[in-house]
DNA sequence: CACAAAAATGGTAGCGCTACCAAGGGTTAT
DNA sequence: ATAACCCTTGGTAGCGCTACCATTTTTGTG
């Protein structure tokens, strides 16, 4: 006899639903999933019994059955880093009503981590990955060239994609924001990096595009460690820089934490900002329009990154094929107080990158 | 004939790992859930089958045959809040090498998408359930309290845990730092609060108590918004607040994106801190010591909470009940130079609250 | 050395869903 | 009237694993 006591959650399942509602059980997965297949009136009744028994349905049971689970795998490298923080908030209001998931990984910043999680998730066969920058090992890439499903690089933008991309430019942004110091006066400008991961290399790579047009690239302007980066990081690199170049009248931070510690060592220091020293910041936090002075910074879309990204996933998974598989979200350099010396006439035009190219 | 193509992922299975292997598939699950149970020398046949074949167990499987997924719910009100960052970076390293996965939702400190959440992440039958703070719904409690698994309060201590509880105090910490405030000599003491969820409601009665105490509150001095936190806010509430009371010569913030903002309006209106207005945070964010000048604020270990979370549910998921169901992780107050006048002889004893009471 | 107890191994029947096929009834074209 | 197509609905056989036994082998004990 089938009396004895059942082996599974003891919750109510698909097929007590569709006795309940005098249906089969397929009839009731159809109206689930694809409700236009259904008649409004088996609909009906199908989610009368649903409300009555209080089903939910087993998104393990579904995932074995169509080989698919509907969890997006998402890969950043750090959590405390505010930047991604708000990718993973764009990612999540980008969801919506949808029934994804998102199943998140931290690679710390490190490739290997990253190449590990990434195979933890294809075992669960995700819908999609979505993961950070462009510069994955070869044997990741490959991984991801096969998964199966829609991948997104974000944060970056650059030559083949591995499928999707979503990002910008961080040389650019590296190089105008040097370039900016260069047009405001600035003749001794250094560069002040920690971490030193893929995008921060690239800032790195503007502002030295941006002086060697100038014609004066001096390495000993520039000062980075691999260490996180922190507030208290930017006033300690930019110790190290003035003791190295005490005519420094400028710094290009690789993130605002930085441009933040910069600021707090000069006001300890007795240093006028942007008088002897102006400072650009990058992501502009919000706290940079509010500092005293303001702090210039590049402002980069990573709220909008997030969005864009689960917008183009979406849209892959209902099948539509995108001509447009890489968006420029661009960037905006944004001129605060930090760099606007005496004339105030000498104010940029044309410097917001365009967005959506 | 069984020649048809196989519906599946086409991967590897555990069956194939057990005929490759030469023992039963039921032989092979053990090997992978409980390796003492098999004999040293199938162990090593099976990890040399699961090498060759490039076997990744398939997690949907194991969840519905065995009626439980590996995964942790995690419920945190805020993406953007670095405290919460902060939170689930200690839970993701407390993982460490266990096979849990956390699945995360972002109630944006709204208890019906909480409860909505919820019910979500109970469908999948988790292995335990993080929330944040101890203010759930009753529906939602009534939820948790059967769910069936290890459940873990975090944030805030208090008393009827559902479960488990990880956290602090916060009233004791909003009173500590405005008696300190006190102590230094304050006496028209500000409250600054953003967003008021409850733990800011606990704060604000915590420095409503310690005035009290002193015989002095008034309610003009408490300056509070719904709106998100944000270093612009603490400026914007900071005017305000003087605009109410001239007088102000001391401000216990809600948070420490409140208090730099306060520090930035005090620059920029040219108010001197420490000497006219004292300002103390809370939550001690890596900038408040760099800040300049130093901002005193009530240390609070988030990272140690996420820490300490997972730690409880894999005792809780081995078997061990332990008598301490609630951890009190304490508080600091870090006392700095917005808080420090002219006679540092005024230095406070014993303001440290105990770690794990 | 007999016998019980424990340890190691395997067979099989699900877990709750969906892919695949089939069937019934209605509509339109011929 | 017949064929050719919808559209709607249902039966059934898995998806890949583990719970629950059953069986065999090893070990311990008087």
């Amino acid at each position: 006899m089938a009396t004895r006591a059942r082996r599974g959650s003891g919750r109510p399942t698909l097929a007590d639903v569709a006795s309940r509602a005098g249906v089969g059980t397929i009839t009731v997965s159809r109206a689930l999933r694809d409700p236009e297949r259904v008649s409004s009136e088996l609909r009906e009744r199908i989610a009368v019994a649903i409300d009555a028994l209080g089903y939910v349905l087993n998104p393990n049971a579904r995932a074995l059955a169509s080989a698919r689970a509907d969890v997006i795998g998402v890969l950043i490298p750090s959590l405390t880093n505010n930047v991604f923080a708000e990718v993973l908030r764009g990612i999540h209001d980008g969801l919506g009503d949808s029934a994804l998931q998102i199943q998140f990984g931290n690679t710390h910043y490190c490739v290997d981590e990253e190449e590990r999680l990434l195979r933890v998730f294809l075992g669960q066969r995700p819908a999609a990955l979505i993961v950070s920058g462009i510069d994955q090992l070869p044997a990741t890439r490959r991984l991801l060239e096969t998964a199966g499903c829609p991948v997104v690089q974000i944060m970056e933008t650059g030559p083949n994609p591995i499928d999707l991309m979503v990002g910008f430019s961080h040389f650019d942004g590296g190089r105008q924001a040097t370039e900016h110091l260069l047009q405001v006066g600035c003749r001794r400008i250094g560069f002040l990096g920690a971490r030193m991961d893929p995008r921060s290399q690239r800032r790195l790579a503007g502002y030295r595009s941006a002086l060697h047009s100038a014609g004066t690239v001096e390495e000993l302007l520039i000062t980075t460690t691999p260490s996180p980066s922190s507030v208290s990081m930017g006033a300690y690199l930019f110790r190290q820089a003035l003791s190295k170049s005490p005519d420094l009248d400028g710094v290009v931070c690789n993130n605002d934490d930085l441009a933040l510690g910069v600021l707090f060592e000069c006001n300890r220091q007795g240093i006028s900002v942007p008088q002897r020293v102006c400072i650009v910041g990058y992501n502009d936090l919000e706290m940079m329009a509010v500092a005293y002075p303001s702090l210039t910074s590049v402002r980069t879309p990573r709220y909008e990154v997030g969005r864009q990204a689960i917008a183009m996933i979406r849209a892959a998974l209902s099948g539509e094929r995108p001509e447009l598989a890489v968006v420029d979200l661009g960037f905006e350099l944004k001129v605060r107080e930090s760099t606007t010396r005496r004339q105030p006439k000498e104010r940029i035009a044309g410097l917001s990158a365009p967005a959506l190219q």
